[in-house]
DNA sequence: GTAGACCTTAGAGTTCCATCTAAGTCAAGC
DNA sequence: GCTTGACTTAGATGGAACTCTAAGGTCTAC
């Protein structure tokens, strides 16, 4: 069994964070000891790793929350969870389609820049990469 | 010459993000008519859709009035525009390789589910397509 | 038995981005 | 000259996803 703050390390969401997603609705499934607190089964870890993944894919908590209801709901439910992964493979294809199109536009920009100007000179060394994910 | 409204059109903005836009400093080069309404020409929105394209792939707003920023201050600022976009290039590959790797994880739940559960039955045919982009 | 580290809660605050409201200006058509 | 409609502004509001604060409970070690 975790702790909130195991999950946090193990997940890289922070203990806040954690406890928001649980007030939310996204964690019925997490059990608390005698005082009151979180425990994390393994189980557990692993639906919070999915979670994340759905979030970085761009689920919305509320749409991750009705996958969790159904989850919740039991097996009956798999058939229309498999629907929602299907959904969601299909926009995370979108998603890919619809990045590498706006590469292409950088790219452009980039060899428009290429020409427009020496090789690898530049005016702003402590330009640091852009920190977006 | 084109109206607030016709950008919206041709963007794929609302007018109140393009005056948003316009607020926070992003469109700096757009004109003003006789009466103080805004005229954008060809160039403006080639400006604009480059806007969108570096937000629809994650870049923050106050980020790309930087680069917006230096595109004003003129061509010798061109070596570190190129930085920022190189550098945003890379961010966007990052961005690929990340949905790439949890395509894998949810195309392993859906081979699950498919285990689990015969082909194509559904207990929920309302169930409409994820709408995250 | 008390200090310190951990947890709990409710609820306030923050950030980002966008959207809307209210009040007003301006130009064209009837 | 008045209505209509598109525009302007400042500033309020919204929502998503956190992030933090304050007040307090519980356990362990000394």
């Amino acid at each position: 069994m975790y702790s909130i703050k195991d999950v946090s390390r193990l997940c890289g969401l922070s203990a806040y964070t954690i406890r928001f997603y649980d007030k939310e609705g996204l964690l019925p499934f997490v059990t608390r000891n005698g005082s009151g607190n979180r425990q994390f089964s393994e189980s557990d870890l692993d639906m919070i790793r999915l979670i994340c993944c759905l979030k970085n894919t761009g689920m919305q908590l509320k749409e991750i929350k009705r996958y969790i209801d159904l989850f919740m709901e039991g097996d009956h439910t798999i058939p229309c969870r498999k629907q929602m992964m299907v959904g969601h493979r299909a926009s995370i294809l979108r998603q890919i389609g619809e990045l590498q199109k706006q590469l292409g536009v950088i790219e452009t920009k980039i060899a428009f820049y290429e020409a427009a100007n020496g090789a690898d000179s530049c005016c702003c060394l402590k330009t640091e990469a852009p920190k977006e994910k």
